[in-house]
DNA sequence: ATGGTTTTTACTGCGTC
DNA sequence: GACGCGGTAAAAACCAT
């Protein structure tokens, strides 16, 4: 605790400062920039205001001593939706030491072993609640078993959440309904991975997190746009090792194949492999109908098919 | 359940290294 | 001869109805 309170007082200390020169120069002028007390960003020359309503983090009002500073600082640890209370409820420590690191007395050892026990039964109280945490540990394991970005967590534990108010758990396992959410998720973020992929590190099927995922979209009203092809083309172009010109080639495939129409209501995954499939053609590396059919997990046929598409396409609109 | 569409599977022939 | 590629037909999967 005294540990907290020192770094805390000290980083106030910091923000306590009115104004500040900043390292950048004016766009305007190139003079100096200074933020006001009134959260703006002015330049110190030719008056331009750079930015206005900057977000406050400081404490709210004065403060003559250290104690009023904390009560009325507005700082604390942000709340995360990857925590089942988001981060809000309390913890106490498992060490059995007190604020100055002295450990404590037997008997104090076993009042706070109660107290954590207590504060454990409440905290995870109703069946919602433990629900919540599993289903979270669920979505953070599979978020990390497919290598998706902390956004993707969040989002998919909001996800999760709505499912769970709006009752839609009954009859469905918790797995599937994370899974889906995290399906959902990776999608909305744009970095979508296959109901394969998914069901890869997921426990329950994959027909049953399809299923899953269709009610779930359903029943919260989910907009979830159908997959950009483009989306899986930076993936899938360095699982091959290919260059960012083939990269960018296939995008262009794509975006042309895109504006005539070509892929509505064929598999994104097989469009984006085949752009990159013909993006390597095209600028003369080597690789095999084989290997991408690998990584993107599309046989080659389907590759075959669709590259003869974009192809065609990109004729019939010799380059914009 | 059904019918239409897309993807996959399996197989074959062709050209090249 | 193995390999990469193209094509085809039939089976399977998918989707809306």
């Amino acid at each position: 605790m005294s540990e907290y309170l020192r770094t805390h007082q000290s980083t106030d200390e910091q923000e306590d400062e009115q104004t500040e020169e900043r390292t950048e120069g004016c766009p305007e002028c190139g003079g100096t920039l200074t933020a006001s007390a009134d959260h703006e960003t002015v330049c110190d020359d030719c008056g331009l205001v750079v930015e206005e309503d900057n977000i406050d983090r400081g404490p709210e009002w004065r403060a003559f001593d250290a104690a009023e500073k904390d009560e009325k600082s507005r700082v604390g640890a942000p709340t995360t939706n990857m925590m089942h209370d988001k981060g809000l409820s309390t913890n106490i420590d498992w060490r059995d030491q007190d604020a100055y690191g002295n450990s404590l007395s037997s008997n104090q050892r076993q009042k706070m072993q109660r107290l954590r026990k207590w504060n454990e039964r409440f905290r995870t109280r109703d069946s919602k609640e433990r629900n919540l945490k599993q289903a979270l540990g669920e979505i953070d394991r599979m978020a990390s078993a497919l290598g998706l970005p902390d956004n993707v967590r969040e989002t998919a534990s909001v996800i999760y959440r709505r499912a769970l108010d709006e009752n839609l758990l009954p009859g469905r396992s918790i797995e599937g309904v994370s899974t889906s959410a995290v399906y959902a998720a990776a999608r909305q973020a744009g970095v979508p991975r296959s109901l394969d992929e998914i069901a890869e590190v997921s426990r329950v099927e994959k027909d049953e997190t399809a299923r899953t995922y269709r009610y779930v979209v359903r029943e919260l009203g989910l907009e979830v746009a159908p997959a950009d092809p483009e989306s899986y083309v930076p993936r899938f172009a360095s699982d091959l090792d290919l260059s960012d010109e083939a990269e960018n080639r296939a995008r262009q495939l794509l975006q042309n194949a895109k504006e005539q129409g070509v892929h509505s209501g064929k598999s994104p995954v097989g469009l984006a492999a085949a752009a990159v499939y013909a993006a390597a053609l095209l600028t003369n590396e080597k690789t095999t109908q084989a290997a991408v059919s690998e990584v993107a997990d599309i046989s080659e046929v389907t590759i075959r098919n669709r590259y003869h598409e974009l192809l065609e396409a990109e004729q019939g609109l010799p380059m914009a």
